[in-house]
DNA sequence: ATAACACGCTTAAACGTTTAAGCAAATAGA
DNA sequence: TCTATTTGCTTAAACGTTTAAGCGTGTTAT
């Protein structure tokens, strides 16, 4: 590889000293402190040379990255691949580059990953945690490395977050459900600790409490990360064939993905024959011959918001703890209606 | 943010000097000439001070940065979003770090990101590249940093890259049409400058021409990324209602998707009524009645050949030139095959 | 005439590493 | 006993920046 012109090239260039030369790229030509004829041929000089400053050096310096670590569970998932997008495009509209990782919900993962991008030198981090993450979070808390958790938080761990109001959403999909007239309403969500699932699964509880609905545990099924497709698929015979429910909710893109997936092929039509409500959007759902209604997050909102806190802590003496809560909603629109507006 | 420990932390903690930590800390005490004791509480202090060391100031001596730029077009496409996920885990597991910028399919934008990237130092670049970017490249070139080009490339212009074979892709394609009888074959491409789109077309005349049937422009349909989904909209309409073609070839994963939305929508049923071969997969094919044949691209081979030329190329003094065509399979199985499988 | 200041530039140190070269003390070889 | 080598460490310079401090000239004010 060519070596990349340096200040000093330039300061050799002209016969001067390469301070000067940085004080001109720099606009530091502080009350007229520097000949105009003499910024002017530095400039063209550095422009003839094709110079484009070491940000490594200059982040030495600073102390400064400019970087932001971006940690998520899988960044060839949909929900994170376009969350991904928006903190690309609002990190580099503030200057800042984004390096990023996935953990795969794994939380030994995510802790090396962490590591590996802390040499890096980031300037802060956002991080979708897994579950069991929380020691590992702790520890960054204590390096003093600034982050914000998106998506997924801790209630007792006190941290920037840019999160949805998970049980609000949840209430709602139930309420939908409950509606249209269904008192057996199924819902399939993850086993874990992660408070955000907690929540979708107490809305759906609130939701059925407020119907003066007692909620029946047979309805309520668990699957796990490790066995994904294998539970869900008993989860729904479960449901369908045992239980009878009318309606099921899943808790997230996956779960509904997956579940669509294998009642499309049992043959039972979605919504057709089993109303369901589904978490966050997919390109799936333009391709029934019903509208699936689901939960809308706002995606981009999230990203921004993320950035701009984790970009505010960094520049803080003292950081405030900054959480966000944004709200969802419920799309519902049938295809009629969606065939009117196109 | 809390200062990090440094070498020079350790060094002062112990008396010694930083040179000494250094040697210890890489374990470059060559031939014993670092007292085992002297290691050994060097090591400890590093540890008990969580030392992690800088890799910027590393990369400012070592003029390597340790990190790849990845540009594609849109890091939340899907198939973009795969790739990124395989390169990110073959680099991490060679001690890269990845950065990443989307251009939108403007080459302008590449530009912007891809000196946004250079003043970063990145060792190298993998990039997916758009139509009109090759001055861009070509400037990329002079300056020797390497890259990788990915997904696309230009004939006309040498450098590394990693493609599919689309000709012969878009052959077994069409082919597959052929074979079902079909002589009204419809395709709908991207109006693009870009090689790998032309080769498509290329591979679909050429299946045309083995079977003696003499291609009809009034079959070929193009789109614009501007104008996107009203072309395609367009385009189907003339195919399907004027021209009366008996089977559609969509020549990319988007294309498809949209394509199949919009017949979806006019209660076309894929591929029950209209035969159709889509580029690249979907899960959205899972939802469909019948299998949606498609070409199936080695995403994770080519994620990998990627990573592995492009730091080929950063380690060689002489790099010459690598390019990789990786075969691609068309997937025909039907519905009731799968079925059997699962 | 002389002090004061503005101007246009340079010197030097620092950020955290790496690495060649060197040096004093201990040990070995004769 | 004297030289040569090994051992265990240090000095110094460098990577490309930034930034406070400084230093001659020349101009202005008194």
């Amino acid at each position: 590889m060519k070596k990349r012109t340096s200040l000093k090239d330039i300061a050799e260039a002209l016969g001067v000293s390469v301070t000067l030369v940085s004080y001109v790229m720099n606009n530091k030509t502080k009350e007229g402190r520097v000949a105009p004829e003499t910024a002017q041929k530095i400039r063209q000089t550095a422009k003839e040379l094709n110079y484009q400053p070491n940000q490594l050096a200059r982040s030495l310096k600073s102390k400064r990255s400019q970087t932001i670590g971006l940690i998520v569970a899988d960044i060839s998932n949909p929900f994170f691949a376009n969350l991904a997008r928006t903190i690309e495009d609002e990190a580099h509209s503030l200057n800042y580059t984004v390096i990023f990782g996935s953990s795969d919900e794994n939380h030994i993962k995510l802790k090396k990953v962490l590591d590996f991008l802390t040499t890096r030198q980031v300037d802060g981090f956002i991080i979708a945690p897994t579950d069991e993450c929380k020691e590992t979070l702790i520890e960054l808390k204590k390096s003093q490395i600034p982050f914000v958790l998106i998506d997924r938080y801790f209630e007792d761990l006190p941290t920037n977050y840019v999160i949805i109001d998970n049980f609000q959403a949840s209430l709602d999909a139930t309420n939908h459900l409950l509606k249209k007239g269904h008192e057996k309403i199924g819902i399939i969500h993850y086993k874990s600790e992660l408070i955000h699932f907690k929540q979708r699964v107490n809305g759906y509880l609130k939701a059925l409490e407020m119907s003066g609905i007692s909620p029946d545990p047979k309805y309520m099924q668990e699957v796990t990360y490790a066995n994904f497709e294998a539970d869900i698929k008993a989860a729904l015979r479960n449901l369908i064939y045992e239980e009878e429910v009318e309606a099921i909710f899943f808790c997230t893109n996956t779960l509904a993905l997956e579940g669509l997936k294998q009642m499309f092929d049992w043959g039972i039509k979605a919504p057709g024959q089993m109303d369901v409500v589904a978490f966050d959007q997919n390109v799936v759902y333009d391709f029934f011959n019903y509208f699936i209604p689901h939960i809308k997050q706002p995606i981009k909102e999230m990203g921004q918001e993320a950035v701009r806190i984790l970009i505010g802590q960094i520049n803080e003496k003292v950081p405030k703890i900054n959480t966000v809560c944004l709200r969802t909603t419920l799309e519902t629109q049938t295809i009629d209606q969606l065939k009117l507006k196109t």
